[in-house]
RNA sequence: UCCCGCGUAGCUCAGUUGGUUAGAGCAUCUGACUGUUAAUCAGAGGGUCGUAGGUUCGAGUCCUACCGCGGGAGCCA
């Protein structure tokens, strides 16, 4: 039997729907409201959209007693009547039941913890199965589609192809983190070699393997094909790290671009991030409304002059020079060939140039082995963008593409070139300058958002002793 | 992982130098009112004070460990 057509809240209050139409409803309960004449007034939302719907429900409906008056926060319902001009404030139109039909009761109302009030996000992720029902992570989780879709339209529309690198791996990417073991191993009994090692050829993939921390290195083969290509998928790391930026998995989006160096990887960072954030402003304006005034003041304007304004570039030795002449004190020394501190990095975005800012060129010795050397032999092609509030947003670089110049650095870094033998196949058959760069999802999400703590922005967050749900 | 702080009703919080029966607002339930906008008014129910030990005549309050959360840091995206 087919299904009677609904109207989606969203539709209804974006004016697409004329009153006087019959529609169909439906959805949850936000709240109920009795009045003094009779009716009772239903704020209805179905996750469309950030405006909960009023439904009208008259004193003579026949399940007004027994039913609408004992809806609570959290029921489900189906509601069909007529869309009418409110004759209230507060709402321009809404729905005169005809009919309320109740499908699904909240047992024990009083404990459901879902209120029409406002709740602290440590709470939220407690009931994480429940959080999608409040206002601001149905608005974070419109954003995050949004973005997604902005993601993907941008490098389709610019001939990228989307490479769906594997989950499962052997490569560590070099030092990009921790992983996890993945094996089918018996860890009560585990084989051993003769050395009394962990005997991995017995496993189910005949070696050590792990979740991947990167798709960089696999993508890069694509690329050196298929010249543009990026991947999006989920990215696992087992640091044990406690902020309100680090996730054990994300999601990591990542770029990689043939016959490129390192400017045309720093405009093509610029060029996406501008691209999605525009998305983000003109689909979700409503949301976006919603966390400047609830979650962060100033979130759109920031997002504004990102859009507007080009990014600032500099060197990492010029990164040092302004530090040096910073008129506040660091905790951390500032010296060349030191990495860059999390104050560091704030003095830059939020303090000398309030904006996104580009550093590049970094001393070889912090960075990875892949990382092509410039002609001073000090420093690598490699980027990072920092942004005002989250920090590092991306991190990228041009590839050593020269074989040679690759094994010196993977000697002089102490990794076996084995390992790496179809990595440097990519360097033996013809090779050609390329580069790209990772963008964590969840960091852009928390930029557009102003949400403090990216355990907000991503459904079901992975975290040290969290993995419940 | 390190430093600092916090954990009291379904939620948000108060709780004095350790001392009788641990409080408020919201939510829930009952009633009043009957076109409301966080509706209003009256009443009622609701507690293993994060967990486990310890000190004490007596612990929400003091001590220890653990767990969780928050802020900062490291690692990074």
């Amino acid at each position: 039997m087919a299904k009677e057509k609904s109207t989606r809240i969203a539709d209804i209050l974006n004016g697409r729907i004329p009153t006087g139409s019959e529609v169909r409803v439906e959805g949850w309960v936000r709240t109920r409201r009795d009045s003094k004449a009779g009716v009772s007034f239903v704020q209805v939302y179905d996750g469309s959209t950030m405006a909960p719907l009023q439904v009208v429900a008259d004193g003579d409906l026949p399940n007004y007693a027994d039913e609408v008056l004992r809806l609570t926060s959290g029921c489900a319902l189906v509601a069909q009547g007529t869309l009418v001009e409110s004759r209230g404030r507060g709402q321009t139109v809404e729905v005169q039941a005809k009919e309320m039909d109740v499908l699904g009761w909240v047992d024990d109302p009083e404990s459901y913890p879902i209120q029409p009030k406002s709740h602290t996000f440590e709470f939220l992720r407690d009931i994480a199965h429940l959080r999608p029902r409040t206002n601001t992570i149905a608005a974070v989780t419109r954003v995050r589609h949004a973005l997604a879709m902005a993601v993907h339209r941008f490098f389709h529309e610019n001939g990228f192809y989307w490479i769906h690198t594997p989950i499962i791996t052997t490569n560590d990417a070099e030092g990009a983190g921790e992983m996890f073991r993945v094996s089918t191993l018996d860890l009560s009994n585990v084989p051993r070699t003769v050395e009394g090692g962990v005997d991995w050829t017995q496993d189910f993939f005949g070696q050590r393997t792990g979740l991947t921390v990167s798709g960089q290195l696999n993508v890069e083969a694509f690329c050196l094909a298929m010249a543009r290509v990026y991947t999006f998928g989920p990215t696992f790391r087992a640091e044990n790290s406690n902020t309100a930026r680090h996730l054990a998995e994300f999601w990591m989006i990542e770029p990689e671009i043939a016959f490129a160096d390192l400017r045309d990887n720093a405009d093509l960072a610029e060029d996406f991030l501008r691209y999605i954030f525009i998305a983000i402003l003109e689909e979700c304006p409503e949301e976006m409304a919603f966390f400047e005034e609830r979650v962060q003041k100033g979130t759109i304007e920031r997002l504004e002059d990102l859009v507007r304004d080009n990014f600032e570039r500099m060197t990492y030795g010029e990164a040092i020079t302004a530090l040096e002449r910073a008129d506040q004190p660091f905790t951390y020394p500032v010296r060349w060939g030191n990495d860059l501190q999390t104050e560091h990095e704030r003095y830059l975005t939020e303090k000398l140039l309030k904006k996104p800012v580009v550093v590049m060129n970094y001393p070889k010795e912090i960075k990875a082995f892949y990382m092509r050397v410039n002609d001073d032999d000090r420093t690598v092609a490699a980027m990072d963008v920092l942004a005002p509030g989250i920090g590092e947003i991306i991190g990228g670089s041009q590839r050593e593409e020269r074989l040679d110049v690759l094994d010196l650095r993977m000697e002089e870094m102490s990794l076996d070139p084995t390992g790496y033998w179809w990595y440097r196949d990519l360097r033996r058959y013809g090779t050609v300058p390329h580069a790209g760069f990772g963008l964590g999802f969840e960091r852009a999400i928390q930029y557009a958002t102003g949400l403090a703590n990216i355990r907000e922005v991503i459904p079901f967050p992975r975290s040290p002793g969290n993995a419940e749900f």
